[in-house]
RNA sequence: GCGGGGGUAGCCAAGCCUGGUCAAAGGCGCAGGACUGAGGCUCCUGUCCCGUAGGGGUUCGUGGGUUCAAAUCCCACCCCCCGCACCA
């Protein structure tokens, strides 16, 4: 019934088809256990089914592709499975606003995500749009030629038969263990729609999150009540002079938690979705201006003063005055002091002026009143400049780093500001004397319009990754894993020390409830965190040899951690004790995963999360053996989305470049932590390529072979490099540059091999080009089989063998002719540029006997590494009189210059016999240089008899360097 | 702010760990030529500046330093990108 709304995705290159068809059909990719077949477990991280999968999935997919195709060519038993993320909110979300009839929906899913316009009436169904992109999606892995074996595919939540299972296995395990645990903590919440505002479902303040502010009550006179201030900064609270209170605003009486505190009326209504607040009374606040209140732990009695710089919607609406390192405080009390009226008025103009800011933090670049500095420096004279704002974060940060409590201050004389401040706030709340109040930074209003606040979310289930040994074991651990690149460990040693305690239920969405506590939803990164487990026996299930229900969880902590008696176990369930035995089995052939790869947005959260779980639950052997991270493909340079309206989906860059173009085109675009870039001249460029491997391949096919040459030499010996460079690259996930290698590489050997060969294909041509096809097979599947079979193969190019180089085709001698023969035609070619004519004649001269004996002097002297060697071959060059004793110093360094680009690559011997034959060579090569620069050419020897010299360029010879002359 | 990555020629991008072979791979773009009926295909050549001889000069974010020698090592600074938790 799916398929009626699903329209494949049909490349442009006619072979796609059939190769993924073939591949299917003859089951290519399946894999199974072969007892002692070395095996590699490569997978990639589900996607979340609420959109096409777009290049960016195709790019990390492409990359674990590759990496499991060339693993399997290698000889290892590989398996790559599959499966899709439904679990999480965004759906539901997606839906209701659908409900609602939001345009904006409708047009996305219509326009960009391509979905028929007649289903969007179902797209109100959450379970209906995971499935739809499932469907959708599955064809495009599949015209994506991924080497899946689909046998173990599943999707995730409860809509699915036993994927649930294994969610309840692993949560009710994860709190037998302690790692389960209640809490409560703060999210940003909309008050209309009753739920936690996501980043995603906001208004005005993206990335605004909620920040812990300590209230510090300060006992009053009267009203037998606490003035509750919220401050940032309570190891502040030595330098207090005086409280701010705004006269114009509202205050409430409330009770909490038994004690009587003051707060603006809107700090009332916010408290109340934080802590259980009853509002008993409204306090006047001109009744307690002019008063004094009693500061916690000093007990220094300090009066109310009004100022119009409280915000009654921020914090609690009462703000304590520190004006030695507060600027905002240092500018009110300034601004009071001018304000005659208000001073008359509430009677303080004497305790106004009595005011001194007490100064109490030392901090580097700063007297004793760095507020008073900064506002001064700034020329700051109201208090309500903005400047001061700018003010208040140097001075905050600047104490915040490298402050030191002054000896005024107590217990806490000589500790740090940060450490203060921590020590501080536990203090008073351990006195009772203060509390806790979360507040937004910035406005937070949500998508309905309504604005935010902050609520403490209680009797949330969280995830310990604070846990300090489970940390422990997640770093050691991770510094023994395969981690591609290098970089990324740090990253995630990093990630473990910062993580905190993970909420792992929601309220709302797709997904599993917590078997012990159904109102709850595992959260969507918390319940993919083990699933590569599941594939291990997933097979079973769907192929109808275990039953969803048999999943129970004795038989999956069977499966996974060997725990019970497998045939007990097997006949409560009502399951052959062979096939439980066999799917443990299963699990430990393949378990652990080998390489796990992804886009590196999933660093911070799942692969640490899915290190943390597999630490928790599994046997050491067990834990993952490697990551590979990789970056977020951009569009055109700029970052994809579907807003800026440059979003492509794999299904449409298949059908206008074909699979093969796609993955070649996000293969060279990037590796390690780098950023591809997709770009429509690269991929049209891939396409162009890809026919050219082909035409190669039928041209090799179906031409005779010419006579061997030394051409062909050179290519094998070059192919046995290439293979080396390609295998050593793919081993550590180098994916662009391996890429790159085999296919461009390649080619530029295939050209410049024709190109010496006069266009003749000798006997190399074939052993190569089954080579290149086998190389390319990993990257650019489709092409590779249809090449294979255009030479008359039969079978899949996917399972041959991996070239392996052979030492015995690498031939230096070869190599190093071509390279000075290459020299040798930029030289003249440069020579030509500058002469600015076509010359008829090309004259070479290679150098005298003599001048080789001083290469191989050279040579000798480089071995014994000594601490001059150009002295050295100087006077071995004058004691030799090679060369007039002038001209000695000049020549002996033109042949270090020339052998240090050989020596290092080249054995000496090989270096020598090149030299020793050049003569023979340039003969041999008179040919192809008289065709390539279009002249005659001539070879003579220096010193040799009736020499044609006119400019004495025979002179200038060196060995592997001949002079030249251009007429 | 904290953490991670990065700044290389017209563009994209290698090189940097393991200094010299680096005026700096490869691709794109551009220019010239070959092929062709023609070409938006393919191939060759060139593409920092100067030069009628294979050379010289100035370059690899900025400023210092180490070294016989630095794109590569060290220090400081500037700029860009990404993540920072209830979105997957």
């Amino acid at each position: 019934m799916w398929c009626a709304w699903i329209m494949k995705a049909r490349s442009p290159m006619p072979y796609e088809e059939k190769w993924a068809k073939r591949w299917l059909e003859e089951r290519v990719f399946e894999a199974d256990p072969i007892p002692g077949a070395p095996k590699i477990f490569v997978c990639v991280p589900y996607s979340y089914q609420n959109a096409p999968l777009h290049v960016g999935h195709g790019f990390t997919y492409t990359r674990g592709d590759a990496y499991a195709r060339f693993k399997r060519m290698q000889g290892y038993n590989v398996l790559f499975p599959w499966a899709w993320h439904w679990t999480g909110e965004a759906v539901a979300g997606t839906c209701e606003r659908l409900k609602r009839g939001d345009e904006a929906v409708k047009r996305m899913l219509v326009e960009i995500d391509g979905v028929p316009e007649e289903l969007l009436e179902k797209f109100t169904d959450p379970a209906f749009v995971t499935r739809y992109y499932t469907e959708e999606n599955r064809e495009v892995v599949k015209a994506m030629g991924f080497s899946v074996d689909w046998r173990r595919e599943f999707y995730t939540t409860d809509l699915h038969p036993y994927y649930s299972r294994f969610i309840e296995w692993q949560y009710i395990t994860l709190r037998n263990l302690g790692y389960v645990a209640k809490g409560r903590h703060p999210v940003v919440w909309c008050p209309r729609c009753e739920s936690p505002t996501g980043d995603h479902d906001r208004l005005v303040g993206e990335g605004v999150s909620p920040e812990e502010y300590t209230l510090v009550y300060f006992k009053l006179d009267e009203y037998d009540a606490f003035l509750a201030a919220a401050t940032l900064r309570p190891e502040t609270i030595f330098g207090v002079t005086n409280i701010w209170i705004n006269p114009r605003s509202e205050y409430v009486l409330i009770e909490v938690d038994g004690k009587r505190l003051i707060v603006s009326r809107q700090a009332a209504e916010k408290l109340q979705h934080q802590m259980k607040v009853k509002v008993t009374e409204r306090i006047d606040p001109e009744k307690l201006i002019g008063k004094f209140a009693e500061a916690p732990i000093t007990g220094v009695r300090i009066p109310i003063f009004p100022a119009d710089l409280v915000d009654p919607d921020f914090g609690s609406g009462v703000v304590y005055s520190v004006p030695a390192h507060a600027p905002y405080d240092y500018a009110g009390i300034v601004a009071l002091r001018r304000n005659e009226e208000r001073l008359r008025r509430y009677g303080i103009k004497e305790i106004v002026e009595s005011i001194k800011p007490i100064s109490i933090i030392r901090v580097p670049g700063y007297g004793d009143y760095p507020a008073v500095e900064e506002v001064e420096r700034l020329g700051i004279t109201s208090d309500t400049d903005p400047k001061l704002e700018e003010a208040t974060k140097t001075i905050y940060s600047k104490e915040f780093h490298s402050g030191v409590m002054k000896e005024n201050c107590g217990e806490y004389a000589g500790k740090s500001v940060a450490e203060a401040r921590d020590l501080m706030k536990q203090r008073l709340i351990e006195l009772r004397l203060g509390g806790v109040m979360w507040e937004l930074p910035e406005k937070v209003v949500c998508r309905c319009g309504t604005e935010t606040v902050v609520k403490i979310v209680e009797d949330q289930w969280f995830l310990r990754y604070s846990d300090p040994e489970w940390k422990r074991k997640v770093k050691e651990h991770i510094m023994r894993m395969n981690i591609y690149p290098e970089e990324a460990r740090q990253w995630f040693l990093n990630v473990v020390d910062w993580l905190r305690d993970w909420a792992c239920a929601r309220k709302t969405g797709l997904g599993t409830r917590l078997p012990w506590d159904p109102n709850w939803i595992v959260e969507t990164l918390s319940d993919s965190t083990i699933y590569p487990a599941l594939y291990t026996i997933s097979k079973y299930l769907n192929l109808g040899i275990v039953k969803p229900e048999q999943l129970t969880f004795e038989v999956l902590n069977y499966v996974y951690l060997g725990a019970g008696d497998p045939s007990e176990i097997a006949a409560r369930v009502g399951l052959s004790e062979s096939i439980l035995r066999q799917m443990r089995e299963e699990f430990l052939y393949w378990y652990p995963v080998d390489m796990r790869i992804s886009a590196k947005e999933l660093v911070p959260n799942h692969l640490t999360f899915y290190i943390f779980q597999h630490v928790a639950i599994f046997e050491p052997r067990h834990w993952p053996r490697g990551i590979g991270v990789n970056g977020m493909v951009k569009i055109e340079g700029e970052k994809m989305s579907k807003s800026k309206g440059n979003f492509i989906p794999l299904k449409r860059a298949i059908e206008i470049y074909g699979a093969d173009a796609t993955r070649m085109t996000l293969l060279l675009a990037a590796e390690d932590l780098d950023d591809p870039d997709w770009r429509d001249k690269n991929a049209r460029e891939a396409m162009r390529m890809l026919e050219t491997i082909l035409k190669i391949c039928e041209q090799v096919a179906s031409i005779e072979e010419a006579e061997e040459s030394e051409a062909d030499a050179w290519l094998l010996s070059t192919l046995q490099r290439r293979i080396e460079r390609i295998t050593s690259n793919m081993e550590v996930l180098k994916t662009r540059t391996a890429a790159s290698e085999a296919i461009y590489g390649l080619y530029n050997d295939w050209k410049w091999y024709l190109r010496r060969n006069g266009g003749r294909i000798g006997r190399a041509a074939r052993i190569f080009m089954e080579t290149w096809i086998k190389l390319l097979a990993p990257f650019i599947p489709f092409t590779a089989e249809e090449a294979w079979s255009i030479l008359g193969k039969s079978g899949f190019v996917s399972l041959e063998r991996w070239p392996e180089p052979d030492k015995r085709l690498i031939n230096e001698v070869v190599e190093l002719r071509e390279e000075i023969l290459t020299r040798l035609m930029e030289d003249v070619r440069s020579i030509i540029e500058v002469y600015r004519r076509n010359p008829r004649r090309v004259i070479i001269y290679l150098a005298a006997p003599s001048k080789i004996r001083m290469l191989e002097k050279a040579l000798e002297i480089l071995d014994a590494r000594p601490h001059n060697p150009v002295g050295e071959l100087i006077r071995w060059i004058m004691s030799e009189r090679i060369i007039e004793a002038k001209k000695a110093p000049n020549m002996a360094r033109l042949i270090f210059d020339l052998i240090s680009a050989y020596s290092s690559r080249y054995a000496r011997e090989a270096i020598l016999e090149v030299a020793k034959s050049e003569k023979t060579f340039y003969e041999r090569a008179r040919d192809f240089l008289e065709r390539e620069l279009g002249a005659l050419v001539e070879i003579y020897e220096e010193g040799a008899e009736g020499i044609y010299d006119p400019r004495g360029k025979a002179l200038s010879a060196l060995p592997l360097r001949p002079g030249i002359y251009v007429e």
